[in-house]
DNA sequence: CTTTAAACCTGGTCGC
DNA sequence: TGCGACCAGGTTTAAA
């Protein structure tokens, strides 16, 4: 269930647990996911010690001094807290162990990765051209009307293309886009500078709520499994298809732009 | 440069 | 109960 709040959520959630500490091995049960993960990458790990955990777009980037092992959750990917007692299932393709304590990923689909980067992060070729964080300054009404001028793809597209913003997935594209009335089915660059502000803005309270909504159970953090960031946000519009408009009262209308299923509102989204 | 479709996988659900 | 069709939260890649 991996969209940005779900991957911040999991990074804030992991970080106590490995900053500061040192790596006693890896273990790599499944080579195959979304890349093959690096040969030999236990024997790279071991010894160094894990600064900090950070996140840019959806990749988790865990700070080793010398390089960065950058994890990715994919469609279907978790991570979790668990000791070295814990046996290990089906799909959990990974360990990275500090002592008994043991960041485990499982994940079912292995659209997630786990990377290997020497030196400075953000020049690896997954990280290199990626547009603002969503959270953060670079991304605002203006910058997003700028970086949509010449595209006459519809925004709901458009808003989930990586090089405009990262981490808006096809959830919050949709709330997103719903919270902003706006139609999804819009040409981009028919947005005027007022609507990329209302979108820029929607766009941030949403995945703002979001988090909030997973950090609020941070106290209990840590679920009975061990996994980060169990929460489920009521949406607006998104899985919605024929439910009536939170709003309006009007159903809400699925279709499917590139490949994905998109929801909105007719009379609050024009 | 922009846009589109296919590809990587497994698993759950739905209709017959 | 079984089976095929279809769907799913991501992102790269090639091709148009």
């Amino acid at each position: 269930m991996p969209e940005l709040p779900e991957v911040e959520v999991t990074r804030r959630g992991i970080e106590p647990h490995l900053a500061g500490r040192i790596i006693t091995g890896a273990t790599v049960r499944n080579a195959g996911l979304r890349w093959p993960v690096p040969r030999g990458l236990g024997k790279t790990l071991t010894g160094l010690k894990v600064e900090s955990v950070k996140r840019r777009a959806k990749y988790l980037l865990l700070d080793c001094g010398s390089g960065h092992l950058i994890l990715h959750l994919g469609m279907s990917g978790s991570l979790r807290i668990t000791d070295y007692r814990e046996p290990a299932a089906y799909h959990d393709h990974f360990d990275l162990e500090l002592g008994a304590t043991v960041l485990r990923l499982t994940d079912p689909r292995r659209f997630g990765a786990v990377l290997w980067q020497r030196g400075a992060v953000l020049k690896h070729k997954l990280l290199r051209d990626l547009g603002p964080e969503p959270l953060e300054s670079g991304f605002s009404g203006e910058a997003l009307y700028a970086a949509i001028r010449k595209r006459g793809a519809a925004i709901k597209t458009v808003i989930m293309d990586s090089h405009v913003v990262v981490g808006v997935g096809n959830i919050y594209a949709s709330e997103s886009l719903f919270l902003a009335g706006i139609n999804p089915k819009t040409q981009a660059r028919r947005l005027g500078r007022k609507r990329c502000d209302e979108l820029a803005g929607a766009v941030r309270t949403v995945l703002t709520r979001a988090i909030r909504a997973g950090g609020s159970s941070l106290r209990n953090y840590v679920q009975s499994d061990g996994s980060f960031g169990c929460f489920q946000i009521d949406c607006s519009v998104y899985d919605r298809a024929g439910k009536p408009c939170r709003v309006c009262s009007s159903p809400i209308r699925q279709i499917v732009q590139g490949q994905r299923s998109t929801y909105y509102c007719t009379k609050c989204q024009s």
